[in-house]
RNA sequence: UGGCCCAUGGUGUAACUGGCAACACGUCUGAUUUUGGUUCAGAAGAGUCUAGGUUCGAUCCCUAGUGGGCCAACCA
């Protein structure tokens, strides 16, 4: 059979094999920077990493890109851990492009020997204007052609901090009329004087991101290094430095870009959801409104469903926009096998039988999952006052409604059939209680063939007042009106925000729920998918919806 | 005015070394259903950005154009 949907990276691999490489070679890698926490992009890049680790038994090591003390933060270095693992990945190493701070410092040296590299103690701003634009070539900086030894004299003082930072960079010496502006001298190391998370203040110079990814690929012995479409163009530098460094040109691991992954709606840039968190707009870097893998995990995604979309989605080079229609497709196929289904009424209105015992509790049984007919049935008490979905009944009903109204039957899920006569309202009109009738005859499950006598056209769900329990639910709804965050400057910023992102809205729920544990799923019964909040205890009922169920009713 | 990358139904991806476009989501029917859910059956919807070229034949190869993206951080 012809393997279908076998993306570009995964066709490269299969030619590199095919043309000789050794399968048993096949070593890839994750490389988040430790600056924040991960979000749905990196899951694309988490996922294809260790899925193709997978699928040719190579090993996957989780190496942090940590070259920039200024930016990074060792408590992201756990929070990175927890949700990699969270999705189900063991690593094979965990590195850190840290640990080849001394290797990489040699190889500069050489860099230097070979008359690639220079001192140069120009500032920041004199070296920007000197770069030129993609059109005009640069101007090649006055200390381009210092004396190796010189520029080895210096590079040595700059490590051991004779200079005020920002005073020296490293700079290797490729090309000042190159198109590819990133080989115009790029910078490769830079004075900073600041305490790294794991090298402390050992060191005072830093390697720039094309100084240590490709070398650190190499040393960790990466066949293929996966990365995203926008670092195409350090795709040169990448080769450059390793053939510059490297004795014989063997066993260089080489960079493929894929395009990574755009989801509708949503903030994934780590300076953005700081800004978001900063102004107050959301809660933290895992509030349900946000993208990132822990914010996912809070509103209920589950690492199958996640893993889903993104292969779902798939990998190309094109840069595109996905909708979150298919996310939320993923999570409800996952849930709708899993979650149990309780009673929850989220608009809740009082109904009355008037026919039914006052004071009598009538227990009902109920499947948890109709899916899973083995995961057995619970127990619910019916009685002659309930809370209903206020949404269930309409006073005049509209063509295509065919729940509850005055003279209308339906039945109340698992129990009788009811029919409303008549409703009680309130001084401004609203309706506080619904009065109906029940037929003793017509109880779930019964042999009596009462169905068609009664035509019933829908099942609502409900509960009774005397077991209903207080709680509150989470409604999330997109955070961003517009689509494309780019599209705004930063004074809008505020404009783009969706007012209405977040509701807190107090429901009633079935006793038994009250024993639920954080993060624990549940599909209120024709509401949709919530999951258990974090802090959630029964001092706290607070539950995030999921997702919504699909709906084809359109009022 | 430079270089590189991309271009397929509404959306995201497929189509082996060229053989008249497939899958998923979404949409719409119908059946089943004690969730307007699930499941099942089916339908609509693109002639592959444009113009040339090569070829018996092009989504695929070539050229030009158009549109979009990336690159000029002591960020990654």
């Amino acid at each position: 059979m012809k393997e279908k949907g076998k993306n570009f990276i995964e066709a490269i691999i299969e030619r590199d094999i095919a043309e000789g490489f050794p399968v048993e070679d096949l070593r890839f890698r994750f490389p988040p920077e430790p600056n924040g926490h991960l979000h749905i992009g990196h899951i694309k890049a988490i996922v294809l990493n260790f899925s193709l680790g997978k699928k040719y038994k190579a090993p996957v090591n989780l190496r942090f890109d940590d070259t920039n003390p200024t930016k990074e933060d060792a408590r992201y270095l756990d929070e990175i851990k927890k949700d990699i693992k969270w999705l189900g990945y063991n690593w094979d190493k965990e590195c850190y492009a840290s640990d080849y701070f001394e290797q990489l410092y040699q190889w500069a040296h050489l860099l230097i020997d070979k008359g690639l590299a220079y001192v140069d103690s120009q500032n920041s701003d004199q070296i920007a204007f000197q770069k030129g634009s993609p059109s005009k070539p640069g101007i090649e900086s006055k200390d381009r052609n210092r004396s190796i030894e010189e520029n080895k004299r210096l590079f040595t003082q700059m490590r051991e901090g004779r200079f005020r930072a920002g005073t020296y960079v490293l700079r290797a010496r490729l090309s000042m009329e190159s198109p590819n502006m990133l080989l115009r001298d790029p910078i490769i190391y830079r004075i900073i004087y600041s305490d790294h998370p794991k090298t402390k203040d050992r060191w005072c110079i830093y390697p720039m991101y094309d100084w240590t990814h490709g070398q650190s690929d190499y040393i960790e012995g990466i066949s293929h290094s996966l990365c995203s479409l926008e670092f195409m163009p350090h795709r040169a530098l990448y080769t450059i430095f390793l053939t510059a460094i490297l004795p014989q040109k063997r066993d260089i691991p080489f960079q493929r870009e894929f395009s990574r992954l755009n989801v509708a709606y949503s903030v994934t840039s780590k300076r953005e959801i700081k800004k978001l968190i900063s102004l107050g707009i959301v809660d933290g870097w895992d509030d349900p409104r946000l993208h990132t893998i822990c914010a996912l995990r809070r509103k209920g995604y589950t690492p199958d469903s996640l893993k889903r979309f993104v292969e779902l989605a798939g990998v190309s080079k094109r840069r595109k926009v996905i909708g979150l229609e298919l996310l939320e497709y993923c999570i409800r196929e996952d849930l709708n096998r899993c979650a149990q289904r309780v009673m929850a009424v989220i608009r809740p209105v009082k109904l009355r039988i008037v026919n039914y015992l006052q004071n009598k509790k009538e227990p009902i049984l109920i499947e948890k999952n109709p899916q899973n007919p083995n995961d057995g049935k619970q127990k619910v008490n019916f009685s002659d006052t309930l809370y209903i979905e206020r949404t269930d009944f309409q006073e005049n009903p509209t063509a295509n409604f065919y729940r509850l109204s005055i003279g209308r039957q339906v039945r109340l899920k698992g129990a009788y059939i009811i029919k409303a006569e008549s409703v009680i309202k309130d001084r401004d009109g609203r309706i506080i209680e619904i009065r109906c009738i029940y037929y003793p005859d017509s109880k779930s499950g019964m042999a009596t063939d009462t169905s068609s006598t009664y035509k019933v056209k829908a099942t609502i769900h409900w509960l009774s007042v005397d077991d209903a329990v207080d709680a509150k639910v989470q409604i999330f709804d997109r955070l961003l009106l517009e689509d494309d965050l780019e599209k705004l400057k930063e004074t809008d910023f505020k404009k783009l925000i969706n007012p209405d992102s977040k509701k807190v809205l107090p429901i009633k729920i079935e006793k038994s729920l009250t024993s639920a544990v954080e993060g624990e799923q549940f599909q209120f019964l024709r509401m949709g998918y919530f999951t258990a909040d974090k802090g959630f205890s029964p001092r706290n009922l607070v539950f995030n919806k999921t997702a919504t169920l699909r709906d084809s009713y359109k009022p």
